[in-house]
DNA sequence: ATGAAAGCGCTAACAG
DNA sequence: CTGTTAGCGCTTTCAT
């Protein structure tokens, strides 16, 4: 049935063999000008005969926009990334756009290279994380004329579209949760806060309102390596091992937060008693939890959604705000 | 400084301000064939004051290969997808190659339509889940005469090249260490097989092994949503209340497992004295719980990594076993 | 070592 | 409604 084709099928041959011209099948593949049904039919018996497959490469080269949407993510371990993609490809595909990615390790060199990089391959929109980038990224952003999209930080000025949430406001609504629950001695357990900037943006605004609360930060464990389960519950241990009598501890991710509830049922701190937990970013395991986790649910898959939205619409630029949610949950 | 660019500054303006011609650009942007070191520095130059970016689409036409790779994925709520694509995007970055990819929602009949998409760009490769496709999928991405990579299953014949595991010994191997710790009430809680058709390979092996030991699965609860946590919880419960006397249970997977330690935590069901839990894949979570899970670390990372080196390679078509490690841990 | 010219496969006016 | 004709921006012979 089958004959083995010459490895590539071109438009032209498809003309050739339903006889009609080669802007007769472009125009009948994409649905796009007129045509008689009758051409239609025929187009598409030469292109199910010969097993035609366009040439998006070339279509795109002769026209002008593409529709490849360039992720440039610092990471896919942090679940936030998997998430926004996962929105967004949703979005893409019912709307037969592409998506490339690669990821920087949070890493603004790194960013800057591959920008540079996806920006070779034209894409109509960019879609970074954050506003932390450098200056050759900004300016190769600007002069590349396709659209960029900052997300998940609403904490700056957008160089064109941004999607996402205040961080500072998610650090200051956890900070003034814990004071009105009435901890006062309060800890921090988080991870490289140079590279997760956004991490950085909770911390300091948290911070602060401790301080206008009249409740500073008494002690705070910074972990080198990335977000994760197990940093989270080396960080609590070592913290409690040198702040003595803190009441509740705010970490900078749920995933950390959860391996602080695990050192605590491990040693047998009772939670929200003697150790109150506080997480960021709202994963379903935290809901899941024996004591459901108290938390900022974030909206990540709708950060992806929408930032794909507004570029398949061309829409203005614009700053979206998604808002989250403050999750009382039972460990705080 | 920077002036404004008409946008889109191409290879023939960048010669025409070297006074160079239009290849000679091209071989020394690509550093390949020959030109003069004096040549060389006018043209980047040139490059650097123009801010040219080249266009690989162009390119790529224009030249026989592309140096696109093309992931059609079942999912990104499932974290072994993204860990194959941190693997594989490590290496593809390395080699100035780029990521594609799309999510099928583990639909054979949309895997069908996004490779054929995906085709359209005529990637290098098309990297898949497993050996499950349609007869169209199969025809199309032979026709194709890309490379096309089957990840994360090893138990069927290959179309091209497979990296992965094989997961009916995982399955096996789960139930023969459940046998050997003498469990022999043993009850199952996954999420749908028919979709995830490695966890089915998984579940019926494990199921084949226990009848072989004497010990047949005594149940099963086959939730209808996504594996997770609130599931594999929610699972085991109405497993519990189904079957009376369970020793052990068998999870689809670590998130599910986690879930059930939860509902086991929450109910005060001692672990393994009163009930074991097995899951499989290894997360790191597991290792930080206050008692290690007992599972199969499977080596996605690795998988995505070797994947993406025989594609850069263009290594001749085979199939990689990467193996995996049954982790005893302290649930059963 | 370098330039001229011919495409790569398709889309987009423009005529009919 | 349909065919012809130019390119899109680059790579690649093939001369020079």
């Amino acid at each position: 049935m089958e004959l083995k084709q010459p490895a590539t099928v071109t438009l032209a041959e498809v003309a050739e063999a339903a006889g009609v011209g080669e802007s007769t099948v472009s125009r009948v593949l994409r649905n796009h000008g007129s045509f008689s049904g009758k051409t239609r039919e025929r187009v598409m018996a030469a292109v199910e005969r010969l097993g035609y497959v366009p040439n998006r490469i070339a279509g795109t080269l002769a026209s002008t926009g593409s529709r490849l949407v360039a992720f440039v993510i610092p990471s896919l371990s942090n679940i936030v990334f998997p998430d926004v993609l996962r929105g967004a490809s949703a979005v893409l595909e019912e709307n037969r756009y592409q998506a490339v990615f690669s990821v920087t390790d949070y890493d603004p060199g790194k960013e800057e290279a591959l920008a540079a990089a996806m920006l070779a391959w034209r894409p109509a929109a960019v879609m970074l994380a954050g506003y932390e980038h450098t200056d050759g990224s900004v300016k190769m952003l600007r002069a590349s004329g396709c659209r960029i999209v900052e997300l998940l930080d609403l904490d700056g000025d957008a160089l064109d579209i941004a999607v996402g949430f205040s961080n500072r406001a998610a650090g200051r609504e956890s900070a003034a949760f814990l004071l009105k629950r009435g901890y006062r001695r309060i800890g921090y357990v988080g991870h490289d806060l140079n590279r997760d900037t956004r991490a950085g943006k909770r911390f300091s605004s948290f911070c602060e309102t401790l301080e206008t609360g009249g409740a500073p930060l008494v002690a705070r464990e910074i972990l080198a390596g990335a977000s994760s389960v197990e940093n989270g519950r080396l960080g609590l241990e070592r913290l409690l091992a040198r702040a003595r009598g803190l009441d509740a501890v705010y970490f900078s991710n749920d995933d950390m937060a959860l391996g602080g509830y695990f050192h605590c049922l491990a040693e047998g701190i009772a939670i929200p008693s003697k150790l109150a937990i506080f997480g960021y970013n709202g994963l379903d395991i935290g809901r899941a939890m024996p004591q459901p986790l108290s938390t900022i649910r974030t909206p990540r898959v709708a950060t992806g959604q929408i930032a794909a939205q507004l570029v398949v619409a061309n829409a203005p630029p614009q700053a979206v705000d998604l808002g989250f949610e403050l999750i009382e949950g039972a460990t705080a």
